[in-house]
DNA sequence: AGCACGCCGACT
DNA sequence: GTCGGCGTGCTC
């Protein structure tokens, strides 16, 4: 019997395009890998191309992917293919961003779709372009003539052949209504069109004067643009203290990137994308950048995300997700504040955003620009290998000189009883007020008091899902859990002996240091700075015009005040409790004191009048304070490397953390003893714990952590992948991985 | 991540 | 007797 027809085509297809009929699709779901899909004949697909395919009972979007460099051992048989349903309008995804995917995947140990979904955030962004947004003039000569009415003569009087008009100015134009517009398209004497779009995004114009460089900016700055202008791979680690002009050097190489063509993309911690930094980039390139971050509203999200890829955006200034913006032609990176742990994404794909920006650059053939006040041991260590060129600007200019250091020791000069601010801090405070020049209290904690204490039975108020203690929000009148957001009222007397007026608050936060300012300066003006008091980057502005424009005397804030603010007027920093961040057995605690420390001095005496800094501290000897009052961060940072170095932590070493979770304690408990027995070993592989993790219960899930502690050439991730597959994980425990850990989690 | 299937409590 | 809770498992 002779095969049907159909069946003999299908057959045929199969045999000899089977290679071209079956594309791996990128899904961005957690999924293992691509699937396949086929490929109607009617379709050319290249890799790249954002495609919807059917998956279940639904369609997804995704991209086709590159074919894998080994044929999978079990693929999916031909006959069981789903085919793509359809190619979507939108540029393809460029190889290196495919690349870059690949790259974050294998180094997280995440799902690729998990890393792609990261850059494809703006669903609406691959939908055409709303077509039919206008009206151009047909070619004359159509088969039947139409009637034309005085109205349609009106319209065609008001149109020029070729040029695309939107359709109310043009109905407006000549005095007829939007129908008459829609008769003459169904007749053919017009037609729809694109109107050319009017991109949003203006181009910064690299020769607009901004303002001028002094000698060592200057050459910093031919050194910087010397690598752009390279166009290949490289790192350079640019310091200088606060005020030395860092951020001009910097976005003279955007400027120099945008003389080459090619795209640039400036990293700022999400606090540092400041109202203040931006008018520093339209004074150098007279307009604002595109800008990417997570209030980023949905249409300018779809539209920024379209400029990008079409090469209409040409700087692009955001948080750590704009890593996966789809740049055609990326040229430079800058991140600024290197140091900052805030480039760390703690969920979901876990990566550090200044490490992916170099790998990114890399595959991009892109220069990229590290950038801070206060680098990290990460990056200096880079430096020293070699590996990065290092640029450093040593003065403050516009005459400032840096602020004089001193600690008060708290055992010595005690605050009274029940306050927190120390004799000599209160004294300098009322001082500089009465100069009448700005002050500022720094403590890097939010709430009235971070625990809340029974007088009677010595009860300590908790979150029920975490282990953390309560933080009194005494101006809201709730308890606050700053780990999962649980609150509650302040009851009235304590759950667990019931006395009456027995909790007492311990401990001071922002909102208990302005109660004792208010009470010790009643007549000045106050001003709280803090995430929950700020609400959004308008606020935020608003708060550091009134300071600029000395409508403030005293500020009070947490590390928000850090960063990204130039205040004039501000010549005294108060560190309320400057032991604060020591405590814990954090590996990279007293550097990050440090940093953070070093950071809200920088605020004091930038313009004429010197600054002056004062940190309340109980070990005035510790290194930290020693480091900050002679202002030798280099010699600190040699000690915190020799202090690593022996023992192979970073970056002497590689890191990564097992987070077991599970909210039954035993289960996690168990499978972390199943991991730590199933521990890899051998020379230069160590294993650490299992122990409880820092935060034992977390959001009602019980955390133990695992540490994997490698020599600095031995890749962690094979390790890993193998040491995961060993041991079987029960349902409802999650083992997280996380590759260069940063804090404690 | 969705969306189905599947097996136990309060309703017309 | 059904509607619906969300546990678990699969998707080329």
């Amino acid at each position: 019997m002779l095969p049907r027809p159909g069946k003999h085509r299908d057959m045929k297809d199969t045999l000899t395009v089977s290679a071209r009929t079956r594309v791996p699709v990128l899904l961005p779901l957690p999924l293992a890998g691509a699937y396949d899909y086929a490929v109607p004949a009617s379709m050319a697909l290249r890799p790249g191309e954002f495609v919807s395919v059917p998956l279940n009972q639904r369609e997804v979007v995704g991209v086709v992917w590159d074919p894998p460099a080994e044929p999978e051992p079990n693929p999916v048989p031909d006959r069981r293919l789903r085919p793509v349903s359809a190619v979507l309008p939108a540029p393809p995804m460029t190889a290196n961003l495919r690349r870059f995917i690949d790259w974050v995947a294998a180094y997280t140990l995440s799902p690729p779709g998990a890393v792609l979904r990261m850059a494809m955030s703006m669903p609406a962004a691959l939908e055409a372009p709303t077509p039919q947004a206008g009206w151009i003039l047909a070619p004359p000569g159509g088969n039947s003539r139409p009637r034309i009415t005085p109205e349609r003569q009106r319209v065609l009087d008001a149109m020029r052949p070729g040029q695309v008009y939107a359709g109310a100015p043009l109905a407006e134009a000549a005095k007829v209504s939007l129908g008459v517009l829609r008769g003459m398209a169904e007749n053919g004497l017009i037609r729809p069109a694109l109107l050319p779009h009017r991109s949003r995004f203006s181009r910064p114009d690299p020769e607009h004067p901004g303002p001028a460089l002094a000698a060592d900016q200057a050459e910093a700055g031919a050194a910087l643009r010397a690598q752009v202008t390279a166009r290949a791979f490289g790192v350079t680690l640019l310091t200088g203290v606060t005020g030395s002009g860092k951020t001009e050097v910097y976005l003279d190489a955007v400027a120099e990137c945008l003389r080459q063509g090619r795209q640039a993309l400036v990293l700022l911690p999400e606090i540092a994308l400041s109202a203040q930094w931006l008018e520093r980039f339209k004074a150098r390139f007279g307009v604002a950048p595109a800008l990417w971050h997570s209030e980023v509203t949905s249409r300018t999200r779809r539209d920024t995300w379209r400029a990008v890829a079409e090469g209409d955006a040409p700087v692009v200034v955001g948080a750590r997700s704009a890593l996966f913006l789809p740049f055609p032609d990326l040229g430079l990176i800058v991140v600024d504040e290197e140091h900052e742990t805030a480039f760390k994404q703690e969920d979901g794909v876990v990566y550090h955003a200044r490490d992916m920006a170099v790998v990114r650059a890399r595959l991009s053939r892109a220069a990229c620009i590290l950038v801070s006040a206060t680098p990290s041991l990460e990056s200096l260590t880079n430096v020293e290998m070699g590996r990065y060129a290092a640029l450093h600007l040593p003065q403050r200019h516009g005459g400032a000189t840096l602020p004089a250091v001193e600690v008060i020791d708290l055992r010595r000069t005690p605050p009274e009883r029940g306050r927190f601010l120390a004799p000599p801090l209160a004294e300098a405070v009322t001082a500089t007020i009465e100069r009448g020049e700005q002050a500022m209290l720094f403590l890097n904690r939010r709430g009235y008091a971070p625990l809340t204490l029974c007088r009677h039975c010595g009860h300590r108020l908790r979150c029920p899902n975490c282990t953390a203690w309560l933080v009194e929000h005494r101006a809201q009148r709730r308890l606050q859990c700053h780990h999962c957001g649980h609150a509650e009222a302040p009851p009235a007397e304590c759950p667990e002996c019931g006395t009456a007026n027995s909790l007492t608050a311990v401990g001071p936060g922002v909102e208990r240091v302005l109660e004792e300012a208010a009470a010790l300066w009643p007549d000045a003006r106050r001003l709280v700075m803090a995430s929950d008091t700020l609400p959004g980057p308008a606020a935020a502005a608003e708060a550091a015009r009134a300071i600029q424009d000395r409508e403030v005397d005293l500020i009070i804030g947490t590390q928000i005040v850090a960063k990204g603010w130039h205040f004039p007027h501000l010549t005294l920093v108060g560190v309320v409790d400057a032991d604060l961040g020591l405590a814990g057995g954090d590996l990279r605690a007293a550097e990050r004191t440090v940093q953070l420390l070093h950071q809200v001095a920088g605020r004091a005496g930038r313009a004429e009048a010197p600054g002056r800094v004062l940190l309340q501290s109980f070990s005035p000897d510790h290194p930290v304070m020693r480091a900050l009052v002679s202002g030798d961060l280099d010699a600190f940072m040699q000690e915190e490397a020799a202090m690593r170095r022996p023992g192979h932590w970073p970056p002497f070493g590689r890191l990564a953390a097992l987070i077991v979770s599970s909210e039954e304690e035993r289960e996690a408990d168990r499978t972390a003893r199943d991991l730590g027995l199933a521990a890899p070993g051998g020379e230069g592989v160590q294993v650490l714990g299992p122990a409880p993790a820092p935060l034992a219960l977390l959001r009602g899930r019980h955390r133990r952590r695992l540490l994997l502690k490698t020599r600095r050439d031995i890749a962690v991730q094979p390790i890993l992948r193998e040491w995961l597959a060993r041991v079987p994980v029960p349902n409802h425990v999650r083992v997280q991985v996380d590759v260069d850990p940063v804090g404690f989690l």
